[in-house]
DNA sequence: CTGGGGAGGGGGCCC
DNA sequence: CGGGCCCCCTCCCCA
């Protein structure tokens, strides 16, 4: 006996729970845009999904293999067995893309009917890119970027590269500094809570599984000691435990095109349905084919689980925590390299944590409505939005989509766009009403402000670059061009995980890190691990015993300079 | 319970 | 861009 419409049934509910969000337990991020889904659904729709979606509840791909209107339409395909094709783009562009796409993902059915398509209209792979990413010449060549600490396991899955570097990644920057076997957080798949702490946080709103990672393989510059170090932490190898898991990726292209606005359960205007016949044959030869793994690009949320709910408490204020928690990930702006696009709003940076912030007290606030569409010439606006889909925790109202800058919440991409806009690069600079530059008012006196471009403290002839906002000198303009940075209204650095701000590029790595739990530096004595080497240092004197700070008032010594600095303050201090 | 020290961690910033 | 240092916050331990 079977009841004929079963499956139908089934997908149908759960092609509905998706649309809603209900008992999704997977993003998948794709540039800008977020789809939530099935994990299970994913894992038996591909082999590619199955090793991604078992360590993880967030999985970024490749922006170069997939964006996101294609994707939706995988996703859908996935969900109904129908390609839905939007009438606009039933080209053979849309095919071809989605043939990439279906590659990438091991998406065998549908890339056979895709290439079926392409076939019967004749098309071949589209001029510029490959029809198919060509995933085992791809596979050699990331083989050849994985470090050691890749997992190798029998079906290596390997992370996509930029390799056809033509065009700027969005996420270049991420990717430079965090090359892909870097990124690589070992999931050491540990049963068990174990953890070392609270084990709340993830990012991803759906997930439970996310195990923190003490088996960090870091390649980069990793001490001598780091394999014994990563092995004590972590008794499973990675490579046995997830085969699959390949280099962690943050990347969050940012360019926002159209498609990246549209909901996954937005119905396309199809003008063509390819349904999948029952092609399981073809489906379990394919995918049993041995042709390299797709590229994978992951994130390893959870690895930072231990660490989110501290930084919490310290350092994101709650509009941050908004935004980068309950909406699970902040699909961030683009790297920053072009600052008009990113921007900083007075909400986001107070309460940071040390109260040195230069735009702390800017006066932000009326910012966000000055200008009223300034436009910054040149590039895409909007690229600080987070796309909300459905399903998540309504933090902002209807307003699914959210200006990271300022947080507010708009119906429409349209109107966030345009609200974006009147982000201008006025903002970047702290402005007095006559158009001067100042800075904080803690921070000096008004006349350091008013005194002429002289000699500083530090003499002009050995530092002739001088900051015009406050002074400060410096021995060449590189270095004061980074200086001048920290008197943006604009950090023009974003965390693409937390949408933290950041004035230059290698503190926001070094925070991504964090987040990534990539702690390349070990004690050789201990194993500990550490995100910089100047912490590693200091800790190697709990060793060494040395103590090399001392108090000039009672003599008392200390192993980190810092404590010695508390410490005089205990001196100093009257309580 | 409280204060002080030790130590881990994050961000800012200069070289 | 990485390294190094400074500053701050925080947690834990202990007297």
């Amino acid at each position: 006996m079977e009841l004929p419409n079963h499956a139908k049934q089934l997908l149908l509910q759960l092609n509905q729970q998706r649309a809603k969000g209900f008992l999704c337990d997977v993003i998948i991020v794709v540039e800008n845009a977020l789809f939530r889904a099935h994990k299970n659904i994913l894992a038996a729709s591909s082999i590619y999904f199955k090793s991604l979606v078992l360590h993880d509840n967030l999985i970024n791909l490749d922006t170069e293999m997939v964006n996101p209107s294609v994707f939706r339409q995988v996703l859908d395909f996935i969900y109904t067995g129908k390609l839905l094709s939007s009438s606009d783009q039933s080209s053979e562009r849309n095919f071809s893309a989605l043939l990439t796409a279906a590659s990438y993902l091991q998406l065998h059915d549908l890339a056979a009917l895709c290439r079926k398509k392409l076939k019967r209209s004749g098309g071949k792979a589209l001029p510029g890119k490959p029809s198919t990413p060509g995933p085992l010449s791809r596979l050699r060549l990331n083989n050849q970027r994985l470090s050691t600490s890749t997992p190798a396991g029998p079906k290596n899955h390997y992370p996509p590269t930029p390799s056809d570097a033509d065009q700027p990644q969005p996420d270049e920057g991420l990717r430079d500094k965090l090359s892909d076997d870097e990124m690589f957080v070992g999931s050491s798949g540990r049963n068990g809570n174990g953890g070392n702490g609270s084990s709340n946080g993830n990012l991803s709103s759906g997930g439970s599984a996310g195990e923190p990672d003490l088996g960090l393989d870091l390649s980069k510059k990793s001490p001598p000691s780091v394999g014994t170090a990563t092995d004590a932490l972590s008794p499973h190898s990675n490579s046995q435990e997830s085969p699959q898991s390949a280099s962690v990726s943050t990347t969050n292209s940012a360019s926002l095109d159209d498609s990246s606005t549209t909901l996954p359960g937005v119905d396309t205007c199809g003008s063509e349905t390819m349904e999948l016949n029952s092609s399981s044959k073809a489906s379990e030869e394919t995918q049993n084919q041995p042709d390299g793994p797709p590229p994978q690009k992951k994130s390893r949320q959870g690895a930072r689980k231990n660490e989110w709910p501290k930084k919490e408490a310290s350092g994101l204020k709650s509009e941050d925590h908004d935004r980068s928690l309950v909406n699970g990930v902040i699909v961030g702006p683009k790297d920053g390299r072009s600052s008009d696009q990113s921007f900083q709003c007075k909400d986001e940076d107070e309460g940071g944590e040390n109260g040195q912030d230069h735009t702390d007290e800017s006066g932000q606030s009326d910012g966000e409505s000055a200008g009223g569409g300034g436009g910054t010439g040149g590039g895409h606006h909007s690229a600080n939005y987070v796309y909300r889909q459905e399903g998540f925790e309504p933090a902002f109202g209807d307003n699914l989509y959210v200006c990271i800058p300022c947080g507010k919440g708009f119906p429409s991409s349209e109107q966030l766009n345009a609200h974006v806009e009147t982000h201008n690069e006025d903002e970047l600079y702290i402005k007095e009403e006559g158009g001067t530059f100042v800075k904080e008012e803690d921070e000096e006196e008004a006349e350091d402000l008013s005194a002429p471009v002289g000699p500083s403290s530090f003499g002009s002839e050995t530092r002739p670059f001088k900051c015009t906002v406050c002074s400060k000198s410096y021995k060449d303009p590189a270095t004061l061009r980074q200086h001048e940075k920290s008197h943006w209204l604009t950090r023009p650095f974003p965390c693409n995980i937390c949408g933290k701000m950041f004035t230059q590029r290698g503190t926001m790595t070094r925070h991504m890190r964090s987040h990534l739990g990539l702690k390349p530096f070990a004690c050789e004595e201990c194993g500990m691990r550490f995100t910089r080497q100047y912490r590693l240092t200091e800790h190697m004197r709990v060793h060494s015993g040395e103590k090399p700070y001392e108090c000039q008032l009672c003599g008392g010594k200390f192993t980190q300079q810092r404590n010695l600095i508390s410490h005089l303050r205990m001196h100093t201090s009257p309580t």
